[in-house]
Order: C-alpha cells, then structure tokens, then sequence
DNA sequence: AGCAACTATTTTGTATTATAATTTCACTTG
DNA sequence: CAAGTGAAATTATAATACAAAATAGTTGCT
C-alpha cells in the first residue's frame, strides 16, 4: 500500500510558507532587504518564475513590498494582514505568546455573543434545526473527541445563522486559529460536557428568537470556557 | 504642469483587480472555467508570466483554484477570503445591496464598543494623548472634511488604544469598505458636529478607565450614526 | 565649490519560449 | 466488460532576454 504521492508541485506554496514564516517568526525583520531575486531563487533552488509568484502573494498579505533598485523589503507589522489565515496561522504557531492567545479570545468573546443574538434575530428554521442538530450529537457525545466535534459545529452552525458572512469568516478565522493551541474547548476527558446546559440556554434562546437572552447565554458560555482555556494555555504559553 | 506620471506598471495588479470585479460582481460565476492561461493573457494583453502572478493572487484570496488539464474554475463565494480588503472593496463597489451595508455596519456596532471598552482597560498615556488630539481636532472642525479626518481619527486611534491588532485589523477593513458608501458619517453640512458630546463622553470614560461606560457611550454613538447612515443609504441602495 | 544634468548601474517588471508534471478521457486488449 | 494504457490538454516550472525605474555616481557648467 502506496502511503501517498504528495509531488507538492506547488512549489510557489511552499516558498510562500518558507518566507512568510521567516517574516512573522521574526528572522526576516522589518526594513530588511530580501536577497534580489536571482540569488534568492538559486537559494530555494526554486526558478525565479517560481519565486516570483510566491512574492506577490506575500505582497498581497502585506508582508513585503517590491520596488525597482530597492529591492524586496519586509514591511512593518501594522501593515500585515492580521485576518488572513495564513499570517495568523504563521502567528500562531511561532509567537505562541500568551497575550496573543489572550487577544483571540477576546475576539471570540466579542463575536460569539453578538453572533448569537442576531442569531435568535435572522435564523431561518433549517439553521434551527441543523442548530438542533449538533446540539444534539453534542448531548449523544461519549468521548472528547465526538464532543469537540459536535461543540465546534454547533458553534459553526450558530454562527451561519447569524446570516452575516463577515462574522461568521471572522470566527472561523479566529477558531482555525485557537485550534492550534488546543484542539478542544473540554476540561478534560472525564467532565467535557459540563457546558451542555449552557449550549441548550443558547439554543432555547435562538429557538425563541430571544436575542438579549440568547446574547447573555452566550457571554456566559464564553466566559466559563476561558477559565478552562486560561488553566490549559497557562503553562506552554510561559515556557 | 504635469499632471502625473503614473505608468502604472504593475500588469499583474492589473489583472488581480480586473478578474477580481468580474468574479466579485458575477460575471465570472462559481464553478465556471477562465480561458487557459495562454489565451487569458493574449485577450488581456499581458504576458502569460503576469498573468499567472495575478492567478495566484486571486488564489490566496480564495477566489479561483488552477489545477493541471482541469484548468482554473472559480470558486463557490463561502471560499473567498470575505475579509480581505481587496474582496470586500469589490463587493462593495459592484454589489452595494442594503442587506450588504447593514452587515458592515452590523460589524462596526460589535466592534466598536468592544473596543472602547478595551480602550479604557488597556490604554496607555501615549494612546490617552493621542485620542485627546483628535478629539480636539473634531471640536475644533468648522467645516465637513475637516470633521470627517478627525472623526476618522479618533477612531482610528481608540482601536489601536484596545491594543489588539486584530481588532484594530478588522476595524480598519470594515470602516475601508464603509467609506465606499459615504465618505462620512456626519449627517450633512450644517450640524455635522452633533456626534461631538458623544465622543466626549466616550474619550473621558477612556481616560478614567471605566470600560463599561466607555462601552455604553459608544454603544450611543454607534446606534445614533446608524440612523444617519440609513437615511443616506437607503435611497441609492435601493436603486 | 556647488548645483544641475546626464550616465551608468542595479533591481524588479514583463515577455517569450521550452519542457515537465498532472489529470482526464478515449481506446485497446485480455 | 474491466483494467490498464496512452494521448491530449492544461497548468507548473524553468530559463533567458530585454524593458523600466530608481538610485548613485559622474561630469560639466557657472
């Protein structure tokens, strides 16, 4: 049995995450000059074509900027795009800071709640239901992993019902994000369900169509899952 | 007087911004192919090179995806990068539906107190002084243009007082695409400043580091600029 | 000496061509 | 009819040449 072919044949990709890496890690700083395109593509023995591609991607994230003679420099952080995926991505997994897991998760405590009260405003009956839905396979969960599967697709679902595609790209931006520091919202595997009254407060609210009630749910909801995210973050975050 | 030289060279941007408008304002549809590459840039005159640097921009942003014989198709809109400011500026620009509006100003309404509240939590002196400025900038404005940069400033720099990038991130993309709408929020030329005790109330609760009263005051100012906002809005919105 | 105009140089921007890799699809063969 | 086989189409990569822009240096003029 053939493990997987996987020719990357994307080479462009790759230089993108090479570079993009070396930028939001911090070995390529601000004001610095990459190596002119020639050398640099011997370097990543990539072809200048190839190269090329790669930089204007990194261009449209706001990480560098070309110019003739100048050369390619490292822009300065406040032009980066925070919000794309890649860059958070990238942010997430070298500068696992811990104000930065802090500021992830007051942008979820900022959405989630206004995402459930336009939610019980705008939801259609199918998104109830599917909302139902995951509620339900959230009670059926029998283990962490079926919970965190459910839990992320109710909140998901949750989200789509709010009918803005803004906020629900922002959270799942934002989510992606958080994953990568801990793959589950749960305590731990014996009490991961302690939070299922308050994601039937949420859904009753929707169901009613009660914004401020689903709103004050939610903050509740969010508000406990912190403390278990401070006490799991704590320690690595510090290392 | 020469007016400019603006040989704009930059094609790929060209072509970025090109495609993008026709696939934003669906005139390329999902799932539909683009011409091969070689025939794409003969028909826009460029070369395949910039074309290709152009694909893979429009790639990053979700828009289109290129794979070998099967070409490059268009992708379903919940792929594209909602919160890339390039998307949003087209969507903006092409699809200036009522129901888009309310969804950014639906964002900027949780955004915003969110992060007058930071605001007054985390600010430092500097930040204070700054929101001071142009606070004073606002009450010192006798005309509209020079209230609207002020008032674009104090906010700008209440956002970066919530020190959270991401927040100031989104905030800037929001208020950006806003922009397209109306270039201010003033609601015409004789009493442009009647948002200004508002913003008074919001800047002194910053300053005491009352978060809940400097969120409650920018709830106010929010909810009042709303009604301008649709007042102006709603006719051509609805053309 | 100082300033302006020109010139040279460096680096990215664009164009062109050739070839490789991948995937689809039709076709063949057992 | 199934499985494999090969041809064709399209993107992916590479290599090369030249154009344009911006900087730095140089020259020449006052």
């Amino acid at each position: 049995m053939v493990v997987k072919p996987i020719t990357v044949y994307n080479l462009h990709k790759q230089v993108v995450h090479e570079l993009g890496r070396l930028i939001v890690g911090g070995e390529l700083k601000p004001g610095e000059n990459l190596p002119r395109e020639e050398l640099l593509a011997e370097q990543m023995s990539v072809s200048r074509s190839a190269l090329r591609e790669a930089i204007k991607v990194l261009s449209a994230k706001g990480l560098i900027e070309s110019r003739q003679k100048t050369g390619t420099r490292v822009r300065d952080a406040i032009y980066w795009n925070q919000l794309d995926a890649d860059v958070l991505g990238w942010r997430c997994a070298l500068m696992p800071t811990e104000s930065f897991v802090e500021k992830l998760v007051e942008m979820r405590e900022i959405i989630e709640p206004a995402a459930a009260a336009a939610a019980a405003r705008r939801r259609t009956s199918a998104q109830l239901a599917a909302l139902k839905e995951a509620y339900e396979a959230m009670a059926a969960a029998t283990d962490l992993d079926a919970w965190a599967v459910a839990d992320l697709s109710f909140h998901e679902h949750l989200l789509r019902a709010a009918n803005n595609e803004l906020m629900s790209s922002l959270f799942s931006v934002i989510e992606t994000a958080l994953g990568t520091y801990f793959r589950l919202s749960a305590r731990n595997a014996s009490n991961f369900n302690v939070a299922l009254p308050q994601h039937l407060k949420v859904y009753e609210a929707v169901q009613r169509k009660q914004p401020e009630v689903a709103r004050q749910a939610m903050v509740n909801l969010v508000h406990d899952s912190r403390k278990n995210i401070r006490r799991r973050a704590g320690k690595p975050a510090r290392s």
